[in-house]
RNA sequence: GGCCCCAUGGUCAAGUGGUUAAGACACCACCCUUUCACGGUGGUAACGGGGGUUCGAAUCCCCCUGGGGUCACCA
């Protein structure tokens, strides 16, 4: 029997973190078993569907290098994979359930007791919240019919039989028991007549033949109603395989609107490596086992498998995620690196300088790279050479104002004035000239011309930095940096 | 609160009865570098507690503690 799985989100805002760890896992074991991979779009609460959510999900995807079989955007011979077209089929099931006495109508008024059992009451247990308090469930058959046909609204609660446990084997927690008293008559159609996630969840995965559900610990408490579904049709239920939970720093599970933990767009947005995304996230709670951490797509889809999936929930580490990222970036081939910084460049609306082309850039690049995450990081990595203006940090300052970077800078200037030739070759003679004819050398004799040149202490090869920036720019940040020590002059006096 | 899951350094984690308890991130130190970053080397740091089982427990069982999830006519 081949392998289906599925990724099933609900289009009620972007993709978070954790689902496509969750959708990752899915196509990774689809992949490595070379099973089939499903992507089905479970929209059933009208109110809460957000218009272009379900695009946003295959740009994502898309842009992450995961590939599906079947799916609400391509079809399929399960289909459809929309679960608000489907509803047909909700009701149908639901109809048996009612014909074989199995499920009930229920005229109560929607329960407002959605909160939990009070803390201050000293907690009374579960109010009625669960379950029919009005006495439907024992309704003689002709009595609901007639309330139905008379337009009464009703919602359809499934009848829980009592019996021994429910057992849900997983495969990665083993074999958990769920006492039947626990369960209650659950509403499988809501009165609206759309179903509820319980049902629609059982019979999609039954329909659509999955036979590994692979999803959230969340799920758990939730898989033997769906399991009672399944009994209640004489279904075989699939496999499950329920992940552990991702958490944030605080360890409660991740949400959506964490500060920490951005939405896949703006990865995106940011220009980041997708695959960064897709290593880090395979290795939250999933480990291959040997001492490598950066991994392919492809060798992900050879390693993976279920057997090596842990149990504890994960904690999302930003720092080793930024880690992730930079491996990624600083792999990037410059030309690749100057395509996600011109995109980015106009995502951010940002006016890159006239002399940026792109073999400038590339020269820009390779100096910072190394200690870049993304391609937004560029632009403040760069700015010294961006930025028309240069602003002196206190430590730059310092030095500029003391005599011995003014005449290294005055000299290195009248230097500069009387060579045009403004490459990395040519500057380093003229340091070195400069220094010979000062006696000065080393330090003292290279951090003046940073300081005036950049506003810092530090940044990367100085005279590459240096070639990177205009022969104009460059003299004139000079004359600003001796300005700057005489205007102290002046005051010190 | 009921039910359920989980428990190795700050974080991700290897480990499946006998190990000096891996590795990675982070952190610290040193080296490299005229600076910073990268890189290299080294270091600090863990089996939550208590009972068992066993010749021997991080590994098996029980209890406690702690953390988390879930208790909707949301998914």
């Amino acid at each position: 029997m081949t392998v289906r799985v599925r990724f099933a989100p609900s289009p009620t805002g972007h993709l978070h973190i954790g689902g496509v760890r969750t959708a990752l896992f899915n196509f990774l074991y689809a992949r490595h078993t070379g099973g089939k991979f499903i992507l089905r779009l479970e929209d059933t609460d009208a109110d809460r569907n957000v218009p272009g959510a379900e695009q946003a999900f295959v740009d994502a995807f898309h842009w992450l290098g995961l590939t599906w079989d079947e799916g609400f955007d391509i079809g399929g011979p399960y289909g459809p994979y929309r679960c608000s077209e489907r509803v047909a089929i909700y009701r149908s099931h639901a109809d048996q359930l009612l014909a074989a006495g199995r499920a009930y109508a229920c005229f109560c008024p929607q329960s407002d007791a959605k909160e939990t059992p009070s803390e201050e009451e000293g907690g009374e247990g579960p109010a009625g919240a669960m379950g029919c308090s009005g006495g439907c469930a024992s309704l003689a058959a002709d009595e609901a019919l007639r309330r139905i046909r008379a337009g009464e609204p009703h919602a359809i609660r499934f009848r829980a039989p009592s019996g021994p446990p429910i057992v849900v084997r997983d495969i990665i927690r083993g074999e958990i028991a769920f006492e039947r008293d626990d369960l209650r008559d659950f509403v499988i159609i809501k009165r609206d007549g759309m179903p509820t996630y319980n049902f629609q969840v059982a019979i999609d995965d039954h329909l659509m033949a999955i036979t590994h559900v692979i999803r959230g610990e969340e799920h758990l408490s939730n898989t033997p109603r769906q399991l009672l579904v399944y009994e209640a049709f004489g279904w075989q239920p699939p496999q499950f395989a329920h992940l552990p939970i991702v958490l944030d720093e605080s360890r409660k599970k991740l949400s959506k609107r964490d500060p920490n933990v951005l939405p896949v767009s703006a990865y995106r947005e940011r220009g980041y490596v997708p695959q960064a995304i897709v290593n880090f996230l395979a290795l939250l709670g999933w480990s291959p086992g040997g001492e490598e951490e950066i991994f392919s797509l492809e060798a992900l889809c050879e390693r993976f498998d279920l057997d090596r999936v842990g149990r504890a929930g994960a904690v999302f580490d930003l720092a080793k995620f930024q880690w992730m990222a930079n491996q990624y970036f600083k792999a990037l081939a410059p030309h690749e690196a100057v395509r996600l910084i011109r995109e980015q460049a106009g995502v951010l609306g940002y006016r890159l300088p006239p002399y940026a082309d792109d073999s400038w850039l590339e020269r820009a690049v390779s100096l910072v790279q190394d200690g870049l995450t993304c391609a937004r990081d560029f632009f403040s990595a760069a700015s010294v050479w961006l930025e028309p203006e240069v602003a002196y940090d206190e430590e730059a300052r310092a030095l500029l104002e003391t005599e011995g970077a003014h005449r290294v800078i005055e000299a290195y200037l009248s230097a500069c004035e009387q060579d045009p030739v403004w490459d990395e070759a040519a500057n380093r003679a003229r340091t070195q000239a400069v220094g010979r004819a000062l006696g000065v050398k080393g330090k003292d004799l290279f951090m003046p011309i940073r300081a005036a040149l950049t506003g810092q202490l530090h940044g990367p090869d100085l005279q590459k930095s240096m070639a990177l920036l205009p022969r104009e720019i460059a003299m004139e940040r000079m004359r600003r940096a001796l300005a700057l020590s005489e205007a102290r002059d002046h005051q010190g006096r």
